[in-house]
DNA sequence: AGCACA
């Protein structure tokens, strides 16, 4: 055999398909997250190991599935634009193992404390005491602690010992979550369980995220309050977010009924909708918009956030991404409907709207267009109601909730907009207009709207 | 700028 010829592999870098992808030229200090943000849009990453080479500058992803991994590499493989991490072009090839193997959990040493990967949910839809309400089946549970890596939401469970654990893991791998604990929207919740390493889990603070039922004195911490979610932070220490083709929009200040049609005449504007699923949380109204990419689910995001549906700062919409990549939508009704399925033929006639024209309407510019806003950015996921703000940690509200109100104050963050060119507004306040004229004229608003609505005035959206 | 973990 020639010197340097293998007969398994012609060339060393010649790689078959994995899974796996090895990322190579990131920058030095580059987190787990920016990573995760180059690779989420094209399919589910289940591990991640950074920190890689001798320079710590290499990166192995792993997909789900093999096709999400292909379809990365032939992305950046026929792109103009390189792939990039914070400015720096990074290398993406098939790695030449085919999983991530961390040789940080051991996985089937028993121990006391449980590793709970919980599937198809984001932090936000599972509780922790609903997570102590289903292992305290099998034995008093010391200490929870959660957190939310590539591979999902998960939790580690502390038990007493390692027979009460193995009780546990017996019969709650593989198993979901009943329903009636979920959140409406869920529909598949699996736990996969295995050992952690850990003996004793170190609970610094009581908080939405971890808990020790052992120490009752234990202090509260008063950013961790149960509805909000710390955000993925940049590199800047700025929040990051990480993008998906599904947002997740709450609304505020919602003094007219907005239904499944009207978001869907809404989110349309932008492209084709193809699940919507809407549910109530604290009080609050929250939705699920998937979109076929993420591409589309930005240009939504970044034209309807906080914009109102209707005249007077009602119905404000909040928009963030959410994790969820595919809705488990199966039901054709109130609260969810999937547009990809033809079987009930609803709705189907609201496909991508024409280009306007002339509208007719006019985009009236409001001068209070963040004065929540600006609270809901800086703590990632909407999810706190009117209300409730006195459970609200001071230091993340630059602003009193005292004024949310219909009564906006006149000092704004923005620059004061004084006037729409329909021109620059194309892309989607004229957008915005054409939907809601459509809705009006298929009457989809009307049904939605009491008595009290402004039917002598036209929905409209303002900034 | 080119592949970890045992």
């Amino acid at each position: 055999m020639a010197p340097g010829q293998g007969t398994q592999q012609q060339f060393r870098y010649t790689q078959t398909p994995s899974k796996v992808l090895h990322v190579r030229n990131l920058p030095w200090d580059s987190a787990e997250e920016e990573l995760v943000a180059l690779c989420r849009p094209f399919g589910k990453i289940v591990n991640t190991m950074c920190n890689v080479g001798a320079n710590k500058n290499q990166a192995f992803v792993e997909f789900a599935d093999l096709n999400q991994a292909i379809s990365m590499v032939s992305y950046y493989a026929s792109s103009s634009e390189p792939a990039q991490v914070r400015g720096k072009t990074v290398y993406i090839q098939y790695s030449n193992r085919q999983e991530i193997t961390n040789n940080k959990s051991t996985g089937d040493v028993p121990g006391n404390v449980l590793l709970v990967t919980i599937e198809g949910v984001e932090s936000g839809d599972v509780s922790i005491d609903v997570i102590h309400l289903v292992f305290s089946a099998f034995g008093f549970v010391h200490k929870i602690a959660t957190f939310e890596k590539a591979a999902g939401f998960q939790a580690l469970i502390q038990y007493t010992d390692a027979e009460t654990a193995a009780s546990a893991r017996n019969a709650l791998d593989g198993r979901s979550i009943p329903r009636y604990l979920l959140p409406e929207h869920i529909t598949t919740c699996h736990l996969r369980i295995t050992y952690s390493a850990h003996t004793d889990l170190s609970i610094k603070f009581q908080s939405h995220r971890s808990r020790d039922y052992t120490n009752p004195f234990l202090p509260v911490n008063p950013s961790a309050i149960e509805g909000s979610v710390q955000p993925l932070l940049g590199p800047d220490g700025v929040k990051k977010e990480t993008e998906s083709n599904v947002l997740l929009a709450s609304i505020e200040n919602m003094q007219y009924a907005v239904t499944i049609d009207v978001l869907h005449t809404v989110f349309s504007t932008f492209g084709t909708v193809q699940k919507i699923a809407i549910f109530e949380k604290n009080g609050g109204m929250q939705a699920l918009i998937q979109y076929p990419d993420v591409t589309t689910a930005s240009i939504a995001k970044e034209a309807l956030e906080g914009h109102c549906i209707y005249d007077g700062g009602y119905c404000k919409l909040h928009l963030t991404y959410s994790r969820h990549t595919d809705l488990s939508v199966k039901v054709h009704n109130d609260r969810g409907r999937d547009y990809t399925v033809q079987d009930t033929g609803v709705l189907m006639t609201s496909q991508a709207p024409s280009l306007p024209t002339t509208t007719g309407w006019q985009v009236y510019p409001q001068s209070t267009s963040t004065y929540i806003g600006n609270d809901f950015t800086a703590t990632g996921q909407v999810t706190v109601p009117h209300g409730q703000v006195t459970t609200w940690n001071p230091s993340l509200s630059s602003g009193s909730f005292a004024s949310a109100s219909n009564m906006f104050p006149s000092q704004t963050f923005a620059t004061p907009v004084s006037h729409y060119p329909v021109s620059t507004a194309s892309t989607a306040p004229a957008g915005l207009l054409q939907a809601s004229q459509e809705s009006s004229q298929y009457g989809l608003l009307a049904n939605a709207q009491p008595a009290a609505a402004p039917t002598t005035q036209p929905p409209y959206y303002t900034t």
